[in-house]
DNA sequence: CTCCAGGTCGTTG
DNA sequence: CAACGACATGGA
């Protein structure tokens, strides 16, 4: 991997296992736009980010561009982000070692990195999340953001908008959320808010828990069951052994295990059993792949 | 029109 | 505990 900066750019060459595209695209977050194909735009912890790879057809290695970024910002911020000193050649090897059946999944998303993002923005869109499909998802996130977050103008004289702070989205009110169209989650976002707001729930002290305990405290808060407190606790706490099960996790995973209807709890366990600290990398790529290719239907 | 979506809650059996 | 309907909203 090689990194320079040209004309305002930032530019990483040889990034292995990384495309942007997978990242972005496989149901980890919700604040982004494709401009193109391996272009996107997103927004994370009140940055905007402009970024593009481009692959050679030759020999495959890529070079990617962060738009009007310089090294500090990428060491202070993306490089965390996108998970950058994760070896996933190694947690790729673990994965097979403990399942050569995930070959194709792996091989299929070898760009999957697992986003290391913020705790707060995490938890309120996993809450969001619930019993919604994925472009909904996105278009909620995009109107709170629009509404409450902070308005940054890029140079073309566009406007981009954050994700609101939980100061911000302390003083909105149900109806408020209602009308982003959150529906019945609007309770459930206010629950969160008012205990995040209180410091009763940080992320600091969510980090120093076990995985047991912190998956107990976020399910103190209305709407976080334990789909939700996985997700929140792999993409948004860095806790890589957790393994959200949701509609398409369960039929793949009986498809590929079970071959009959199975209890989510006993899926999770399962997984945990036999992927251990990597679970939520295997669940990564089994989710983006599984759904993409409809399996188990 | 009906069915379902990266679920969870409250209520029954 | 396990099972089941309700819950907003929008797209297929």
């Amino acid at each position: 991997m090689n990194i320079y900066s040209e004309d305002n750019n930032l530019i990483i060459e040889d990034a292995k296992d990384f495309d942007i595209a997978d990242i972005l695209e496989c149901g980890q977050c919700f604040h982004f736009t494709r401009l193109d194909e391996h272009d996107y735009e997103l927004m994370a912890y009140g940055k905007y980010l402009h970024i593009k790879q481009k692959f050679d057809e030759i020999n495959g290695k890529s070079k990617i561009i962060f738009y009007n970024t310089t090294l500090e910002e990428y060491n202070l911020i993306w490089s965390d982000f996108f998970d950058m000193e994760t070896d996933y050649e190694a947690v790729k090897n673990r994965i097979l070692n403990s399942d050569k059946r995930l070959k194709m999944a792996v091989d299929a998303k070898s760009g999957i990195r697992i986003l290391k993002q913020d705790f707060f923005e995490t938890l309120i869109s996993f809450i969001i999340s619930q019993n919604k499909q994925i472009p909904h998802i996105k278009q909620i996130v995009h109107t709170i953001s629009k509404r409450y977050g902070n308005k940054i103008e890029l140079m073309d004289g566009r406007f981009v908008y954050t994700f609101p702070t939980v100061e911000r989205l302390y003083d909105v009110s149900e109806d408020e959320l209602r009308d982003c169209k959150v529906g019945f989650r609007a309770p459930y976002i206010k629950n969160a808010v008012e205990k995040v707001y209180d410091k009763e729930i940080t992320s600091e002290k969510l980090k120093r828990m076990s995985f047991n305990e912190a998956r107990d405290e976020l399910m103190t808060i209305k709407g976080v069951g334990e789909k939700v407190a996985n997700c929140v606790l792999l993409y948004g706490l860095s806790f890589t052994n957790a393994f959200p099960v949701d509609v398409w996790m369960k039929r793949i995973m009986e498809y590929m295990y079970f071959g009959k209807d199975t209890k989510k709890d006993i899926i999770e366990k399962f997984a945990y059993e036999r992927f251990g600290e990597y679970a939520g990398y295997a669940q990564q790529y089994l989710f983006y792949y599984g759904r993409e290719n409809g399996l188990g239907k």
